[in-house]
RNA sequence: GGGCUGGUAGCUCAGCCGGUUAGAGCGCUACUCUGAUAAAGUAGAGGUCGGAUGUUCGAGUCAUCCUCAGCCCA
């Protein structure tokens, strides 16, 4: 455009827009404005949406996975707003927990509990509490590039004393109904760390890496059994890679259906599972083969211990039966310490036989194993295994390659070991669990009765206790005298201060741990309730966010209330097993409900070989990038269209690829219709207004489409099926730039006091002030930018959903012009398979087809599109097609079976007749109406094509006479025309004088078509003269013309 | 070892209650068009629907088994 053209209808926009910088200035102006405040102001307190944040570990950087779960978190509240209704956003931090821990160890240069307790446990946590918040700023920075619309100043922080009373308050409540215990359990732990890790902290990167371990096979000496004599000496074969946990053996385990094999030397006898037998024919050579027996007649038998330190346990030293004994690995015979194997520990309880655990909290041995007292029990297995040999029960030793779970932060192999632990008893109302999740709408669905409900059926007691120092203080004090024992729990500030006297004001150790008083148990009055010394599982803290966020039941009560269950919640598939799980057990013990109502479980990103992001192999572009070269509706739309949403996996390439197809495929085709309507509307000076009600048929067609794009959104968005709602757009945008745009486009600049024309650019206008409405939750920055630019009203996310009753609505016509589509396609398509350029304008086009008046109205269009002079609308079935006969198998399947195939046959070779009556005579059948198809077939040719399955035949007339010709060349110089004005940058409204030079056929074209080509061209004067100085320009049919053009002054 | 999800065109994915010739978008190639021009149109190439067996007149679709991949549990 001239920019000396001051004041225009609509702002100059740039063809090519930069979509970074358009979003910067769009952020500026949100900011300045409060659009976001004002978004959930303006809305009505009674009419809420819930959404709750899952809060993330504070002390990580946000990565593609936060964006993308952050893109979902914005839509749905987006569109909600636009429904009506007021959406709170508050931020959540995830402040406590080992993730902390670690990288304050790492900061200070410490390492371990010792070093922390010298370091000072008020140091460290402190420490931590200033390191946890250190990364917000970045966050915040990175969620508002996004667009992502969340309350960063009214945030929640699971370290705040408001929110650790509500989770002791949590705690208080299980402990009320009975579901809460204390026992000593097997877990993985960390001997360097001196903690036990979580199941989650075990999977942790490279938490499994290979190692190399001896594994021995031992000899275990019976005693007594019912099925063997007491003549020799047998032994129980059994075998193990933690060779260090043979002193600790209080039981073997056998499969009571797996088949034994009793071996024989004549001096020793051995038992094994028959099927490892060869396993050890080198050390088996010399024995044979007595009898066979199945492991249920080995149970009860009983042995001799290996060693002694244990030997008067109770129901110790039995061979029991186990459900997870195999003959993978091993002998079919399995040693158990439960001190350190879960399994172990299990079977062993359930038989009576208490565990032992002779190691300490730094990996060694205790005294109660007084040989290897102080020794760590990795150097202890060579000791052990020399021990055995001696005793001549050690048959074989091999090294043993296996994958083997390593601290991820101290990197030193972890040993499974009882420990102390504070659980919830969920396994007693795991059912109610499963019955509560069937309240749950899942997205996608089959997480309900698949990996979430699979998980809540075999759901276990959760150990929420951690022997570490930065997290909520598990609210429990108990007698230090075990002569007078009690255990009072706290679950609140004031029943803390009523009891202590102190109100504390932090709730942090070692703050909490001063705390404490004498026991009133105690007569003497010497004992103490002293603060056990675990703190909290910090998935416990997230788990207990609908109501710690609001400090509820001390404070919101009413809030609460009405604000839980939340309406929509969204986290990546992981958090099965993470944060949608322990919200739903709390929520159950607690309240009985679900804690949400709707969840979305996005996949995971992946870069391009289906790996997972990783900064260390950087295979992954930094979202700097991306914001700057495509900008974040890009990214949003190549996320939110994908099936990642419906919990599959995207893959994300270094350049961008996906994301760059997202601003080329759908946000610059919406901004070429915004620019396209801009550039006119401003060369015409038209301000078009709100119309819904044009007759012309063009019109109509696109606000057609509109509303199916807005009712088509809706009920995604409703259902939560964001991709889904995506996958609907680039139709409409093909419907409105390639098909309304394009046939409307001489519309748009007849002159403005025509009424078609107003009524054209109004339509547009609002066509796209309705999409941009509803598109502004999936796009929110481009919608925003051209609604604003059309509009000048404030925000686009400020305003009401567009109501569809407002368009017209008429699938009939839809479909008629659906239909117009398709049989310009079918013109186009003939053309080029007869090489037959569109500029040249041919004849007539012919239809065939039952019921097919109507094409009449919308011949312009087809006329136009195809370039054809003239529509025939044809009813004759002989001319132009066959008709064909095609069986309704699925009504004649059934009744004919086998035959079936004949009648097909006799179809597709013609061999029927249609009857009067219209049934059809097929073979020896009668075919009622519904029992046949009948299609038609275009006849052969290259002129014409079927389309509409079969329902009408085109067909154009492909005779080009001298008048069309001559006027096919008229359009050649028109175009060379206006190409020569493009290249000399005219603007679309310079008039000019055109000067032209050629043959007689270029002569006579300009002659006969001179108007034609000066309205076209914005030609003043068209003349026909020598022009010298110009290069020759070649047209179709091997014509040149010489040009020579000039604007006027 | 068990569970869940998936395997359809070079890529990303549709494909409802089984039905005749398996689709879309992108990408690629060719041609065309142009008063949006780094846009647009038409067409072409490209598939043993992971494999096998079964049920059926008929299987991409249903059943069983196998296989591969991802995730989860052990």
């Amino acid at each position: 455009m001239k920019s000396e053209k001051s004041e225009t209808p609509y702002p100059i926009i740039q063809s090519s827009a930069s979509f970074p910088h358009i979003e910067e200035n769009i952020l500026k102006k949100w900011e300045k404005e409060l659009t976001f405040e004002k978004s959930i102001s303006n809305r009505d307190d009674a009419n809420e949406f819930v959404f709750y944040d899952g809060p993330p570990f504070a002390n990580g950087l946000p990565h593609y996975g936060h964006l993308l779960t952050g893109f979902v978190k914005d839509i749905i509240p987006r569109f909600q707003t636009m429904q009506g209704k007021k959406v709170e956003r508050r931020f959540g931090w995830d402040c406590h927990g080992l993730p902390a821990e670690m990288e304050s160890e790492k900061e200070l240069g410490i390492s371990g509990r010792k070093q922390i307790t010298d370091y000072g446990v008020k140091n460290f946590n402190d420490h931590c509490k200033e390191s946890v918040m250190k990364f917000t700023k970045v966050w915040e920075g990175t969620v508002e590039r996004q667009a992502r619309w969340v309350d960063f100043e009214n945030d929640y922080k699971t370290m705040d004393i408001d929110y650790m009373e509500s989770v002791i308050w949590a705690f208080k409540q299980l402990w009320d109904k009975n579901l809460i215990y204390e026992k000593d359990r097997v877990m993985p732990y960390s001997w360097k760390a001196e903690t036990p890790l979580s199941n989650f902290e075990t999977r942790l990167d490279d938490a499994y890496r290979e190692r190399k371990d001896a594994a021995v096979t031992v000899k275990f000496e019976i005693t007594s059994s019912k099925i063997i004599d007491n003549k020799s000496k047998w032994y129980l074969l059994a075998w193990t890679t933690t060779p260090w946990t043979l002193p600790s053996n209080l039981a073997c385990a056998v499969g009571k259906d797996i088949q034994y094999t009793l071996l024989s030397n004549g001096k020793e006898n051995y038992i094994l599972a028959s099927n490892i037998l060869k396993k050890y024919e080198n050390e088996l050579s010399e024995f044979s083969i007595i009898k066979e027996i199945m492991g249920k007649e080995l149970v009860d038998s009983t042995y001799k211990p290996l060693f002694p330190y244990f030997e008067n346990r109770k129901n110790a030293f039995r061979v029991l039966s186990a459900d997870f004994v195999n003959t993978d690995e091993g002998t079919g015979i399995v040693h158990m310490a439960p001190g350190f194997g879960e399994d172990d520990q299990n079977v062993c309880e359930k038989n009576n036989i208490e565990l032992v655990c002779p190691v300490d909290e730094q990996g060694n041995f205790t005294k109660e194993v007084s040989d290897y007292e102080g020794m760590n029990v990795f150097d202890s297995n060579e000791k052990i295994i020399d021990k055995i040999k001696n005793k001549k029960q050690l048959l074989k030793k091999e090294i043993y390659t296996h994958n083997y779970p390593h601290c991820w932060r101290t990197d030193q192999p972890l040993i499974y070991k009882s420990v102390n632990s504070w659980y919830v008893n969920v396994s007693s109302f795991k059912n109610r669990m499963v019955e509560l999740n069937e309240e749950i709408n899942w997205i996608p669905n089959h997480i309900k009765n698949g990996s979430f409900g699979k998980w809540l059926e075999g759901a276990r007691d959760w150990s929420i206790s951690r022997n570490r120092f930065w997290g909520c203080p598990i609210p429990v004090w108990k007698s230090d005298n075990p002569n007078y024992p009690r255990i009072d729990v706290y679950g609140s500030l004031d029943e803390i201060e009523k009891d202590f006297g102190v109100r504390p004001d932090n709730l942090h150790r070692p703050n909490i741990d001063k705390i404490t008083r004498a026991n009133p148990d105690d007569p003497s009055g010497k004992s103490k309730m002293i603060r056990v010394p675990e703190v909290f599982d910090c998935w416990f803290e997230s788990g207990s966010m609908p109501f710690a966020q609001v400090h509820y039941p001390f404070e919101n009560k009413q809030w609460f209330d009405s604000h839980f269950p939340a309406d929509f919640i969204v986290e990546y598939i992981g958090q099965t097993r993470g944060w949608f799980y322990t919200m739903m057990v709390l929520s159950t013990a607690i309240f009985d409900k679900p804690p949400f109502k709707n969840c979305i479980c996005h996949g995971i990103v992946l870069d391009t070989n289906g790996l997972k992001l990783s900064k260390k192999l950087r295979n992954y572009p930094e979202p700097d990038i991306i914001w700057n070269k495509f900008g974040a509706d890009s990214l949003r739309w190549f996320f939110c269209s994908s099936n990642i949403l419906k919990g599959g996996n995207l893959q994300i390439d270094m350049d961008g690829g996906g994301i760059s197809d997202a601003q080329r495929l759908i946000i610059t085709p919406l901004w070429n219709a915004f620019y396209f309507f801009c550039l006119y509307a401003n060369a015409e000076n038209i301000k078009a207004k709100e119309n819904y009600k044009s007759d012309n048929s063009l019109d109509k067609y696109a606000l057609l489409k509109t509303r199916e794009l807005i009712e088509n959104l809706q009920n995604n968005l409703d259902n939560y099926d964001i991709a889904g709602a995506c996958q609907l757009v680039p139709n409409f945008i093909d419907s409105i730039n390639n098909w309304y745009i394009r046939r409307s486009r001489p519309r748009f600049w007849k002159h403005a006091d025509d009424n078609d024309s107003k009524n054209a650019y109004d339509t547009l206008f609002t066509v796209l002030l309705n999409a941009t409405k509803a598109l502004a939750p999936l796009l929110p920055f481009v919608s925003e930018e051209i609604f604003t630019k059309l509009t000048n009203l404030e925000s686009v996310h400020l305003e009401d959903w567009p109501n569809v009753n407002n368009f017209p609505k008429d699938r009939d016509f839809l479909e008629k012009m659906d239909i117009t589509r398709e049989i310009s396609s079918a013109g186009l398509g003939i053309r080029k398979s007869n090489n037959i350029r569109v500029r040249q304008p041919l004849g007539e086009i012919t239809i065939a087809g039952e019921n097919i008046e109507w094409i009449k109205e919308y011949e312009n269009y087809i006329l136009d599109e195809i370039n054809a002079k003239k529509i025939i609308l044809d009813k004759d079935t002989g001319s132009l097609f066959n008709l064909k006969v095609k069986i309704n198998l699925r009504k004649m399947g059934p009744k004919l079976g086998k035959k079936i195939n004949d009648y097909i046959i006799a179809a597709k070779n013609d061999n029927w007749i249609i009857n009067k009556d219209k049934t059809l005579s097929i073979l020896d059948m009668t075919l009622d109406v519904d029992e046949y198809i009948l299609e038609k077939e275009s006849k052969f040719g290259t002129d014409n094509r079927e389309i509409n399955n079969g329902n009408i035949i085109v067909s154009l007339n492909l005779n080009i006479n001298k008048d069309l010709e001559i006027e096919g060349i008229a359009r050649d110089i028109l175009r060379a025309i206006q190409n020569t004005r493009k290249e000399k940058n005219f603007d679309v409204s310079d008039k000019i004088i055109c000067k032209i030079s050629g043959n007689n056929q270029i002569k006579e074209a300009i002659q006969i078509h001179e108007n034609y080509i000066k309205d076209n061209s914005l030609s003043d004067k068209l003349i026909f003269e020598e022009v010298e100085s110009n290069e020759k320009i070649l047209i179709s049919n091997n014509l040149h013309i010489r040009l020579d053009i000039n604007t006027i002054p």
